[in-house]
DNA sequence: GTCTATATCGCGATAGAC
DNA sequence: GTCTATCGCGATATAGAC
């Protein structure tokens, strides 16, 4: 069962998007997936673990540069602006493929079962980001609360930018931290 | 077709839980729930779309008790506060039944399916939130993103309260609360 | 690669509650 | 009578075991 074009597992992936794209995430079948990308629905199971997996392949690439990103950072800096570089860093890869970053959002968007995925996907980043802030000194729990809403800022500036076709990511991420800063601040 | 005691609904969540505590969530199958509930499988999906949803009832509960807890929060209460306060208002009922909320809490860390539901339940009741939020004049996308963070501020405090048998659930949401504003302080 | 369990759901029939 | 909960049967697809 050897070739014919691009690796198996990258011609499964572009078949399931194409899918669920054009049919929806529910009418599409294994079977179809794994017959687009001539192989047996028996390989895409090898490769992933369950039908919705197919689609988070890119999220985890990005996850993985995260880590040396957080490593990265200068050690004097106050914990949520060395989260908020780590995620300047990340972004950038992002953008340079907006036209995949759409077509990802808007099946996930329309389809349950694959925004539950997505979610687990940001809380498995936010482990990361939360083991990394604990290597700089924060205290267990507060590294873990304070992971977790700095994803939610990135995963909002996400947001708002698949919406608007002008919006600059890098920006957009910028000015979602400083919306947290406003929030807490001492006087409100 | 009325059957011996409780409810099919209620007997069916107390069947599921029990036998995902007993066996843990793989290895207990729709049929074993249907059979201990003394109804047949069929109705068991009658009653809940799928076999993740029988465990997040009490949470949907909870869940629609915080609108009006929002609602009655005085208008000129800062955003986080505001928001804070009507939290507190429902953990009181959470912290009525320790026991159910631990049992919940084991399976569900226990079981990847069960904790992605899990998220995307918090995701709804954060949604929640940010409809107060707006209808408060909070612009959209920072009500948006005020609400995540509050609600992760919430079940951060939840998580550590299961895992603290002598642990205050209040006391620990509203520690949570203070140091999301240490974290964004104005010198930090 | 093949075989199988079982989650999920459509349809028509039935049986009490009102 | 209507309405709704349940049953019984059957089909399909995912996912894991062998």
């Amino acid at each position: 069962m050897p070739r014919s074009g691009a690796p198996a597992r990258e011609r499964l992936e572009r078949a399931a998007l194409e899918l669920y794209t054009e049919r929806g995430y529910d009418r599409s079948t294994t079977a179809q997936i794994a017959a687009r990308a001539r192989v047996t629905e028996r390989t895409f199971f090898r490769h992933f673990a369950d039908k919705r997996e197919v689609l988070f392949n890119i999220e985890a690439r990005l996850t993985e540069a995260l880590v040396p990103a957080l490593a990265g950072v200068p050690a004097d800096m106050p914990p949520p602006a060395a989260v908020l570089q780590a995620f300047r860093w990340m972004v950038a890869a992002i953008e340079d493929d907006r036209a995949l970053a759409e077509s990802r959002h808007r099946v996930i968007a329309a389809t349950p079962a694959l925004r539950e995925r997505q979610l687990a996907k940001e809380m498995a980043m936010s482990a990361l980001v939360a083991d990394a802030l604990r290597a700089r000194g924060l205290p267990a729990g507060r590294a873990t609360l304070l992971a977790q809403v700095c994803t939610a800022a990135l995963t909002h500036a996400v947001h708002v930018w698949v919406a608007d076709p002008l919006g600059d990511l890098d920006a957009l991420l910028v000015q979602a931290f400083a919306d947290l800063h406003d929030f807490f601040d001492v006087e409100t």
